[in-house]
DNA sequence: TCGTTGAACTTGACGCTTCAACTATAGGGC
DNA sequence: GCCCTATAGTTGAAGCGTCAAGTTCAACGA
């Protein structure tokens, strides 16, 4: 169960990569909540949880889908919707004669949430983020980052909108 | 406090790399600790702590310079660090005459649990992420990643083990 | 038509992280 | 010597995320 033989370390240059990204993974998301947290009061994933369902046309998608768009877990969803719903800014219902299925829907407050705290959240992702990258490194970041996505779950191809 | 009259929304390009950034973001954190959990009973955070200090030649060091290493704050690693003690990964001990300051030494139980898990560790990185990388991408990421880290915390430039 | 299986959530408990105090020590200023 | 401030860590409470179990519904087989 262990690794085979003699495991392939990591050569110098590649330490260095992984520990640089590590460093992003730990203080990004940090970065990004406090920002979210001070300015709008919602945590990163909160947002994103929103922001997902005010792109779409009726404001409204399935929980399985929105699990899929953010890349988390159904339950971690959940508990998060539940608090986002009482706080009246999205609003669930079951779809009937189809399963346990259940819609939720951003509600206009929750709406008018997304768009008063989209401004300086794009900022802060321009200030810890964009503005870190040459212009090459976008398209090398999306595909870096669709490949991992593709490496740890290979059975979910990551979705993606599916709007416009 | 908002932000300026019109924000700079992101391109469609950048939206992209950003939405598959912050994939990683979510996903690779949660995939580490998963492979540590089953194979040393590890966090990814508590490896990393463990690790830094088994790269010290005497297995020492201050708790703010782990801190800085690992990225974190002080008050989290202090309530790991008073965990791994209690396990008899490391111990604490004060530096006489030089203020508050507290170091922690891997102890040999400590030095053996990093051996132990360091091999699945470093297939889990690659697995997850290193396999991913095409060869020019390695520097690209170090390089983003540091810019990124320096992005977020100008004053702090960045640890990285001053050991070898 | 009854029981079983599988899908789609929900829930509760537990552990980890953060935040805001709080404590202890050293180094001045006067 | 005494106070003031800064530095370095610790601690407890509150909130978030994860895991395992539970619930509800549809579909299918006998």
């Amino acid at each position: 169960m262990a690794a085979p033989e003699e495991p392939r370390w990591l050569s110098d240059e590649e330490r260095k990569a992984w520990l640089a990204t590590a460093a992003i993974m730990i203080t990004l998301p940090a970065a990004l909540d406090a920002r979210l947290q001070q300015e709008a009061n919602l945590t990163f994933f909160e947002y994103m949880v929103l922001a997902v369902l005010a792109e779409r046309d009726d404001r409204t998608m399935q929980m399985s889908d929105i699990a899929a768009g953010v890349s988390a877990s159904l339950s971690r969803l959940s508990h998060v919707v539940a608090k986002l719903e009482k706080q009246g800014l999205l609003c669930r219902s079951r779809v009937p004669g189809s399963g346990r299925r259940t819609n939720a829907t951003l509600t206009d407050a929750g709406h008018a949430k997304v768009v008063a705290a989209a401004p300086d959240h794009v900022a802060a992702v321009r200030d810890y983020f964009m503005d870190a990258l040459e212009p090459a490194d976008v398209a090398t970041m999306q595909r870096v980052g669709m490949a991992v996505a593709r490496c740890i779950n290979p059975a979910r191809p990551f979705f993606h909108g599916a709007t416009r």
